[in-house]
DNA sequence: TTGAAAGCGCTACCAA
DNA sequence: TTGGTAGCGCTTTCAA
């Protein structure tokens, strides 16, 4: 914590008025510009005031008028283009409400978080984001302040979460490449746990649903590398592959990069869509189709969410925290 | 501005006090881990603390323990790259002090900025990041605060700013380029002013330097687009060019792409190179060669200025206040 | 138009 | 180990 330091002991209300020969609600009433006062003793205070370098308290000032609201947004790594979107959405959302948004990156690391979820329970009202503390920990660091997570599952009452469904927007992205003629359809799901993504699962029910079987799928890393060699370990073993879906946009990029270094040309030889709709596709060559969430809902949702919490005015319920998804079709497939 | 809303009355620590059976003062030792109670007495304030949802007020609290430092970053477009690795530096550094961040995105939009240093000023102990309003009017909306400005000139001996030198390593991006035989090297500047950009006299001194003619200019808007019809622009006009060195990372991707769709290979036909050193860069194909700023130096110093700013102690100097951009050969040229 | 007094909710410093 | 008291710096209410 860093401390106001060896500097000269803070200038007071007090201070103003005692150089302005005046009491301090004259002071006061001349820097909140209320009336009741006279304008030469008014000039006389603003001026002493910004002489002496007078800066009201936030703290004092908080305390008394009750009315200023400032949400943590946690997130793990700003710099990950998903995260930016998400972050600018809630940003946005917060704006419109007149809150004050305390941004926190804890560099993807554990140790970070709790250090985050620590010092943050003093300096806001509520916290949302992206966490990955276990639900008891996370329970005990934020005693009691309204929590709002982000596309993931938890049991603890306290909190609150809102859910991605990508299933409707999968299924148009599936449905879009069968029409297309596409019949050998693979998929790049994320490497992270045992289990399928849930995202995998949506695949896989589309594609039941347009009547192919469960096409082939490939694990990659969560970068432009990992959709790079996924694809081209999946197009190995499935040369017959014309398409592939994968689990998020940086992947598919990836998967781009990979396909135009295999002397594939997209979407001729090879469709790609990914999941997500960050700006980001837009910028490669070509701009990427993608099944594209709607950030701005989940900002606004988030956001939303955590202010029904803090004024205990009903929260919304699970079916009414959901964002949705939907096929942006750009270039790519 | 929001406020608590109809919702009950907000308990105190007197309130907790009061159903413990204790003195508040025994509720303010439970509660912050002091030593000096009994830890029955301690699991019993705790207990009742959290059955009537007690939350310590962050403003009492910081008033009396004067150590909480908040800056407030204020940023166009968080969307746009450039801002997102400059706010993600600013995190980095003020999480390396305890400080807090409060990031305000003013979507570019001028009334937004004015709106936000206005409420700012009662936020936070000091701002930093783009302004774009004019001087007197920052001053007048900041009174007092500590203000760092990124990357722009300014007279008020108030206002400190981060300068960003780039000369040394455009010199190096251009001896690069004609040490690779290049000879007809253009540039896209940005579009903005009338005047040219200072990265332009940059280039322009680098290539006198080097033995060159001044190159040929195109202006582009900052952006993909841009940087596309741009190049376009410049190679009609100047078939023989080889190489292009652009204002920034953006312009520089859409030559990128307008490149590749007028059949050029990239750097066998037509060398590339950025100013920024986006992350971004690496993602696209081939991947951005680029004078790269040092935004994580560019963050610390930031934060550095403003602590400095805040406790009165010695702030750096112009030249102390400068950020530094290197060569980084990537595969465009 | 001005000023005195009473808190806002908390912690620090004593005294018990 | 506990509790009383005195502020932190400000705004609000009420009286002058």
């Amino acid at each position: 914590m860093a401390s106001s330091g060896t500097g000269p002991r803070r200038v007071t209300i007090d201070d103003v008025a005692e150089a302005a020969g005046v009491s301090r609600q004259t002071v006061s009433r001349a820097l909140n510009d209320k009336g009741e006062i006279g304008a030469s003793t008014k000039q006389r205070v603003l001026d002493t005031a910004q002489a002496l370098g007078y800066r009201p308290s936030r703290f004092a000032r908080g305390l008394v008028r009750q009315d200023t609201v400032s949400v943590g947004l946690v997130i793990p790594d700003l710099l990950n283009p998903f995260f930016t979107e998400v972050a600018a959405a809630a940003l946005e959302a917060a704006r419109d409400r007149g809150w004050h948004v305390v941004v926190y990156d804890t560099g993807d690391r554990t140790e970070e978080e709790r250090g985050t979820l620590e010092v943050i329970a003093s300096q806001v009202d509520a916290v949302v984001g992206y966490l990955s503390l276990p639900e008891d920990e996370i329970d005990k660091l934020t005693r009691g302040l309204p929590v709002v997570l982000i596309d993931r599952e938890h049991r603890t009452q306290r909190f609150s979460s809102i859910r991605i469904d990508g299933e409707s927007g999968v299924h148009a992205a599936i449905r879009h490449l069968t029409a297309a003629g596409h019949r050998h359809i693979g998929m790049l799901d994320h490497a992270e746990r045992s289990e399928p993504s849930i995202r995998h699962r949506w695949f896989d029910a589309a594609m039941s649903a347009c009547g192919l079987d469960s096409g082939s799928v490939a694990h990659a890393d969560q970068s432009v590398e990992g959709g790079e060699s996924a694809l081209r370990e999946l197009l190995g073993r499935h040369p017959e592959t014309t398409a592939v879906f994968t689990f998020n946009d940086i992947i598919a990029i990836g998967a781009l990069r990979a396909a135009r270094r295999s002397g594939r040309q997209v979407p001729r030889d090879l469709a790609v869509i990914g999941f997500d709709g960050l700006q980001l596709g837009t910028l490669v060559d070509p701009p990427l189709t993608t099944v594209a969430l709607d950030t701005r809902r989940l900002g606004a949702l988030t956001v939303e969410q955590a202010a029904r919490l803090l004024t205990g005015s009903g929260p919304l319920h699970t079916d009414e925290l959901t964002v949705g998804a939907e096929l942006r079709l750009r270039e790519s497939g």
